[in-house]
DNA sequence: TAGTGACT
DNA sequence: TTGA
């Protein structure tokens, strides 16, 4: 029996994005960043740093720090609001997410240093949970593991790329998953930009939180 | 630049 | 514990 990482709830859209309309997304997120400009989160009571680099865009953002997971309006170290979401993500959240309600979160990853992953988690900090996550890849080449409901059991791994949309939800919102590695230089889609002149990858996930109306 | 992948 |  052959459980495939593409099961019900995700769908996979490779290279959603070519490279006319990352260019023209890279340079919006770019101006945005200047105003949430990416701060490094931390673990949960041992504020322990992760190895990867985090901003957000939208009415809420997602942030972890010593006390606690949570999504809030402002950025955590200069309280401003977070910019807006840039309408080519507004379209793209329309056109895949079969949501009738517009995200309210844009988390930014950015994988910026060769060693930058994420373990395996849910994401389960939105009251929307019949909302998908839609997530996008720009930049490097990924691993990417997906699990199941529970944090033991059977794991597959994938590969994203850059351009490519992933999307998670009914059956699998709340599945786990995580980012083993990145293929550090694998991409140059983000060499023109210096706010990304590290290289590395951006991870966009858009998420609706607050419940739908 | 493999692929793996559960436990504390 | 979205980490080690």
């Amino acid at each position: 029996m052959n459980h495939n990482i593409l099961g019900e709830g995700t769908r996979y859209y490779p290279e959603y994005w070519g490279s006319e309309a990352q260019n023209a997304f890279l340079e919006t997120l770019q101006e945005g960043l200047q105003q949430a400009p990416f701060f490094v989160p931390r673990m949960p009571r041992t504020n322990q740093p992760w190895s990867i680099r985090m901003s957000n865009l939208g009415p809420l953002g997602w942030v972890s720090d010593k006390s606690g997971y949570r999504y809030q309006p402002t950025h955590p170290e200069t309280s401003a609001p977070w910019p807006q979401i840039p309408q080519m993500l507004i379209d793209l959240w329309r056109d895949v997410s079969g949501c009738p309600a517009d995200p309210e979160c844009c988390l930014v990853n950015y994988y910026d240093k060769p060693k930058a992953k994420m373990g395996l988690h849910q994401d389960r900090d939105e009251q929307a949970f019949e909302a998908p996550v839609v997530s996008l890849s720009l930049g490097d080449s990924a691993v990417f593991r997906m699990g199941g409901p529970k944090r033991r059991g059977p794991t597959q791994s994938m590969k994203l790329h850059n351009g490519d949309v992933f999307v998670f939800g009914g059956a699998a919102r709340l599945h786990y998953h995580g980012l083993d590695r990145i293929l550090y230089g694998s991409s140059q889609a983000l060499a023109a930009y210096p706010a990304f002149a590290e290289g590395g990858r951006l991870n966009l996930t858009l998420r609706r939180v607050s419940p739908i109306a």
